[in-house]
DNA sequence: ATTAATGTTCAGAA
DNA sequence: TTTCTGAACATTAA
């Protein structure tokens, strides 16, 4: 679920609790029943963070980067269900790691806690994520791409637009609730061709990512029925209740009060539109 | 009681 | 080189 506007809403939840913090441990946790990949991981990381600061807390495309005084970064990639709290987690059988700080202050520890655990902790020496993660591995951030990288990026390929949408090494922060509510903003078929779009299409792509991200944060997210998302203090998120798409299919549109919301799978993956509002070159 | 589907990413194959 | 498929995992709905 973690997308762009869920992961931002990490960050800045736990970001002024974070920074300048030095961390006590960081331990598997005895709930984790399934000790997973991540426990002989987090030994490692353990003997390299004990006594360190925290620098600062920042997203990058669906990841949640911690920087190590020193230089170092330690990586979340909260996937599918992965999700950072100070207090409150959905359940309690779920965490899997805990970051225990010095000097008590109002929040003692970070968790992460992961019902699917399919999420991962990774510890990158100094200089090694920006070759993991750097110039091309990722895309542009969601709300820096403009215009033109749009143009350069849609006229190289062929393949769907909303499978566009979703290729991290286009742009990045982009998931799969988000690429349907863009689109459908946007006024574009999912499955047209990227590089068939005319600029006016662009445009308004551009346009809608970044209305539909922006607004997405300030409402901290979607949490959906199951809900697994939380803010950091265990608030739901309200950015469902602007869901124009995504998971009403069979129901009117909202917005033209006239298309019926159909669903189709492109890239093994739900798409939800309004025939009506999303016409388009279809493939 | 199986089977399919769920927010993501990546290795390996086509 | 680019694009597609399946797997990693836990839980719920059909």
């Amino acid at each position: 679920m973690p997308e762009l506007p869920e992961v931002e809403t990490m960050v800045r939840g736990i970001r002024s609790h974070v920074i300048g913090r030095i961390i006590d441990d960081i331990v598997a946790c005895p709930n984790d029943h399934k000790p997973i990949s991540i426990a002989p991981k987090l030994a490692m990381i353990r003997k390299k963070l004990l006594g360190q600061r925290f620098a600062e807390v920042r997203r990058l495309g669906k990841r949640i980067v911690f920087d190590v005084s020193g230089g170092s970064n330690l990586v979340i990639e909260p996937r599918m269900t992965g999700l950072l709290v100070l207090a409150n987690p959905p359940d309690v059988d779920h965490l899997r790691v805990e970051i225990r700080f010095q000097e008590s202050r109002e929040f003692d520890s970070i968790w992460f806690w992961d019902r699917r655990g399919l999420g991962t902790v990774t510890w990158f020496e100094p200089g090694a994520l920006q070759r993991k993660l750097g110039s091309g591995a990722l895309g542009p951030d969601a709300l820096d791409i403009d215009v033109s990288e749009w143009i350069e990026s849609c006229g190289k390929t062929g393949r769907e637009i909303k499978v566009v949408l979703l290729d991290q090494k286009i742009v990045a922060g982009i998931g799969n609730i988000y690429a349907s509510e863009i689109l459908h903003k946007a006024g574009i078929h999912p499955t047209q061709p990227a590089n068939s779009l005319n600029s006016g299409s662009i445009d308004k792509l551009a346009v809608a990512v970044r209305s539909v991200l922006s607004k997405a944060i300030l409402c901290e997210g979607s949490t959906l029925g199951d809900g697994t998302y939380r803010n950091a203090l265990n608030q739901n998120g309200r950015y469902q209740n602007e869901h124009r798409v995504y998971m009403r299919e069979g129901q009117t549109c909202i917005s033209c009060e006239k298309g019926e919301i159909a669903r189709i799978t492109q890239a093994q993956r739900s798409t939800f539109f309004c025939p009506n509002c999303q016409k388009g070159k279809r493939k």
